[in-house]
DNA sequence: GGCTCTCTTTGATCTGGATCAAGTTATGTT
DNA sequence: AACATAACTTGATCCAGATCAAAGAGAGCC
């Protein structure tokens, strides 16, 4: 995997300009976070923040995937959130997290110090909106997962992982055409589906055995049946909206 | 259950005003706060808001306890938050939602007409921080639900249940001392633990016989070992930190 | 190419909690 | 007080997914 350079990129050519916590900064906004900010990066299964730790700075996520997670006394751990392009990480008034974040692929970040981030937040107006709306949108994504992890089988657990990929992995235009990227291990995958991860192997065969999904390798999968995928996931009673 | 009447009560005798969105308003912002709000009163079992229904106003609970909801197309229910005193419902920037709005108890609300509401918001910093807050900490709450619907045992579901009743439920003076009244019926609380109500009962039943707690009646209970309850809910591995 | 280590698949068995099925206790209601 | 209805408890059985076990399949390294 390729990991891009992004030290001399300015924010007018961030792949991520218009869905990250900039997105709603006019070019004078934009030029103060410009003189802000460092990049970092992290090799997958590098763990970026622990838990209780005070944060030292706040981040977009550029490239990459990062998990958030918790975990029991015993090590049951439960991925409470999945990090993709666009997805900020810490949080205004917080001065520490309740939970890992752990790079679940090679990760670059796109990093402010906290104290001056919370300062340019406050007069920020444009900034501090758009931080409301992550945090709104995740509050609405941790729901979904609720539902999830309390009423759906493994099989539809699954089916609603591989949409949601589907449907937040814009995928990379330099892929192979039509393969989505899978960009985590089974076992990383157990641990967001609150499964275990020989239940997800066998869930993914099963899936590939009724002609909804394919594997082109074990993280490349393609959508055989699009209209399957959906009624696979027990969201949706009505057909029609799903066409 | 007595239902007071709020009908006529200022803003600085309401039994949320340190703790809602209002908690941080000087006297200024509050009057224009008092002179928008009006009272409305749910029933147990009353819906208050239908997923996806336009959504005509925001509000603070005052009294009662409401739950949020979602279901599968089946009739699957999950809760996916629950509402106590100070709690607001409504977000900024979104003119529906994503879940039913179900009064669990008797209920009153303290009710903003959305339109001007959102005006306040975006000219009072005060009420904007104080809604930020209320979503992070929905946020951490949702996190730490998906740990337990993900990983945890009935018994320990169960036990961190009752935890959370207990740091939450600022009791109501007036009840009976050392009685902690338990707002649901065994089925709510099964659609809040991703359990069956058979499955409650038999862990209240345990808990019981384990001598940690003891009820007065079937919704009234007492914590009779702190402790057990703690190491129950499997969160804190070290004894220490309990005492 | 062969070796090692990690990840993945598949099979066999077990079990916690769901499901099915009575009874029991409250809370009204007339 | 008798009845009706809804909420709760307890017992018997079942099954989806966990656990235990072992055999493939990559990927990196010398």
């Amino acid at each position: 995997m390729t990991m891009p350079v992004l030290e001399g990129v300015t924010c007018n050519e961030c792949p991520i300009r218009h869905r990250a916590v900039c997105a709603r900064c006019d070019d004078d906004e934009l030029g103060k976070l410009e003189g802000m900010k460092t990049y970092r990066s992290y090799k997958a299964g590098d763990v970026i923040l622990w838990r209780g730790e005070p944060l030292e700075f706040v981040a977009s996520l550029v490239y990459g995937v990062a998990s958030l997670s918790k975990t029991l006394e015993d090590g049951r751990t439960q991925m409470v959130g999945l990090l993709l392009p666009s997805d900020f990480i810490g949080r205004p008034g917080r001065t520490e997290i309740e939970f890992d974040v752990t790079a679940t692929s090679d990760v670059t970040l796109c990093c402010f110090d906290r104290a001056p981030f919370e300062a340019l937040v406050n007069d920020t107006p444009h900034v501090a909106q758009r931080l409301m709306e992550l945090a709104l949108d995740e509050l609405d994504a941790a729901r979904d997962w609720m539902l999830l992890l309390g009423r759906k089988t493994a099989q539809e657990k699954i089916a609603t992982f591989i949409d949601m990929l589907v449907r937040r992995s814009h995928s990379e235009p330099s892929e192979v055409p039509g393969a989505i990227p899978l960009p985590m291990t089974r076992d990383q995958i157990a641990n967001y589906l609150g499964l275990t991860l020989e239940t997800v192997s066998r869930q993914f065969s099963a899936l590939k055995k009724r002609g909804v999904i394919d594997f082109t390798d074990r993280h490349h999968f393609q959508i055989i049946d699009n209209e399957g995928l959906r009624l696979a996931t027990g969201d949706d009673s009505d057909p029609a909206l799903a066409g």
